[in-house]
RNA sequence: GGAGAGGUGGCAGAGUGGUCGAAUGCACCGGACUCGAAAUCCGGCAUACCGGUCUCCGGUAUCGUGGGUUCGAAUCCCACCCUCUCCGCCA
């Protein structure tokens, strides 16, 4: 959400910001409904000032004993003129509210402009491609010959977009999730934490926008609960409606979980394989940090992200979105984009987006500075990295021909010291 | 699932129709005392929003949430949510 006093005040900035990335504000609609909003609540505030010294008056004349039908009478005609005006003024709010909050993040003025992901801006490249002197088979083949990964199953258990894994690649997965976490906790000095999967409408719409985007959500029938198609929604909801002691800042959480994603509007797309199901999982990184420190947290959290592909040894590249690219709720966003050999292409298997106060602003998450006043916080956060991902990358990068896949040196450690797996 | 208790400021906790945004204590921030600290004393200390002649003045809202009664609600009524205790069931 913007700053309302943003928008008064620097409206050509904000519309032209917006229009970066292709959102035209619609200042007809906004300055229609602020009007109508500063005088229904100045009238409302007037007519409960009124209405307030009334009876004070009336509770003071009464403490001595006097006549209080005089002062009666002159508010009589209040009560109903009041009422009307705040229901009034209450739905014009409700509103202006769902008016400011569908508006999305202003980029930063460093976001190239651009329509879609093709006008990306590679940043750098990492690592070696490597060169096959066999046709790489992609994920689902080694799979298969492996006997790890059954998408048969997964549909007749749940239909499309699901997987099962099995024995070895099973446990590869969670060695993939295990090694991420560690290295997160123990050498970027994040806090590991475990949350729900179901969050409630208040937290959706506090990370970004439920309203527009609760297709992509799985609801609990029945219940006001969502599946989290990331675990940043419980983790960034922490801070909701709280002001942080400066004195604990930054909050720096790493969490493991799945994560849950109808993928409505993308049928046809990825159908092959494990790149895009409705249920995965995922390390997400987040940093609650004081605004002047968020463009360096985002830098270094993408770094710590990065660390892990470079641990692993996977070729990736890291790209800075283009402002049609970005989410809703981002002023910046870094993808990391791991090689596919199978694919030949590069791959998002990352995503660090800093959001400056926009969620902040939405969930009144604050903290006290060191003037003592309130100030919103700002939120970084970022895939560090996405796990079912990283298992395809390994699979296919480390594949030996024969079937056989080599394990990562960093992974051996969660394998039990295994450097391979080879064919069921 | 059954029975009961309760939700008030950062925390603890008073307040059961009127000058209550709310006593008191703790915590916190200034200041005094002190060589310094502790103790003590004095003062300050919620949040959001609006208006204006906008480093200031004025106003409004908020005591779990939403409605109702009333000139007036933290306080009375209704509904909902949440927490805790006991019993039952259960990974």
């Amino acid at each position: 959400m913007l700053e309302i006093q943003q928008l008064r005040k620097e409206m050509p900035q904000v519309v032209e910001g917006l229009l970066r990335r292709e959102y035209t504000f619609d200042e007809a609609t906004f300055s229609e409904l602020e009007a109508e909003r500063k005088s229904l609540q100045v009238r409302t505030e007037e007519l409960q000032a009124t209405r307030n010294a009334a009876s004070k008056q009336i509770g003071i004349l009464k403490s001595q004993g006097q006549d209080t039908s005089g002062v009666m009478a002159e508010v009589a005609g209040v009560g109903d003129a009041l009422k009307a005006n705040e229901v009034a003024l209450s739905a014009l709010q409700d509103r202006l509210n769902s008016f400011l909050r569908q508006i999305p993040n202003i980029p930063r003025a460093d976001v190239p402009a651009g329509k879609s992901a093709d006008e990306n801006i590679e940043v750098r490249r990492w690592g070696a491609v490597r060169s096959f002197d066999f046709a790489p088979k992609d994920h689902t083949d080694i799979g298969e010959v492996l006997k790890g990964i059954d998408f048969e199953t997964a549909t007749k258990l749940s239909g499309a977009r699901f997987s099962v894994l099995r024995g070895q690649v099973a446990r590869l997965h969670r060695a993939i999730a295990q090694f991420m976490l560690d290295t997160h906790t123990e050498q970027h000095g994040y806090t590991e934490v475990y949350v729900p999967y179901m969050v409630g409408p208040e937290s959706a719409d506090g990370v970004s926008s439920l309203a527009k985007f609760k297709d992509d959500l799985f609801k609990i029938e029945g219940r006001d609960l969502y599946l989290i198609p990331t675990a940043e929604y419980p983790v960034t909801n922490f801070v909701r409606d709280t002001i942080v002691d400066a004195k604990e800042l930054p909050l720096k959480f790493a969490c493991h979980s799945p994560c849950f994603r109808s993928e409505a509007g993308s049928y046809g797309k990825d159908t092959r394989g494990m790149i895009r199901q409705h249920q995965f999982d995922k390390v997400e990184l987040v940093q609650i940090i004081t605004p002047e420190k968020s463009t360096e947290a985002h830098e270094e959290l993408t770094t710590h992200a990065e660390a892990i592909l470079q641990k692993l040894e996977l070729p990736y590249r890291k790209m800075l979105l283009c402002t049609g690219d970005m989410g809703f709720a981002s002023a910046k966003t870094y993808d990391l984009e791991v090689w596919l050999p199978a694919q030949n292409a590069y791959r998002e298997i990352s995503s660090c987006s800093n959001f400056e106060a926009f969620q902040a602003r939405r969930m009144m998450a604050r903290f006290k500075n060191g003037a003592g006043k309130t100030e919103l916080l700002h939120t970084v956060n970022g895939s560090g990295l996405a796990v079912g991902r990283t298992l395809v990358a390994i699979l296919e990068n480390y594949q030996d021909g024969d079937g056989s896949v080599s394990i990562p040196t960093a992974l051996q450690p969660y394998m039990g010291g295994l450097s391979k797996i080879g064919a069921v």
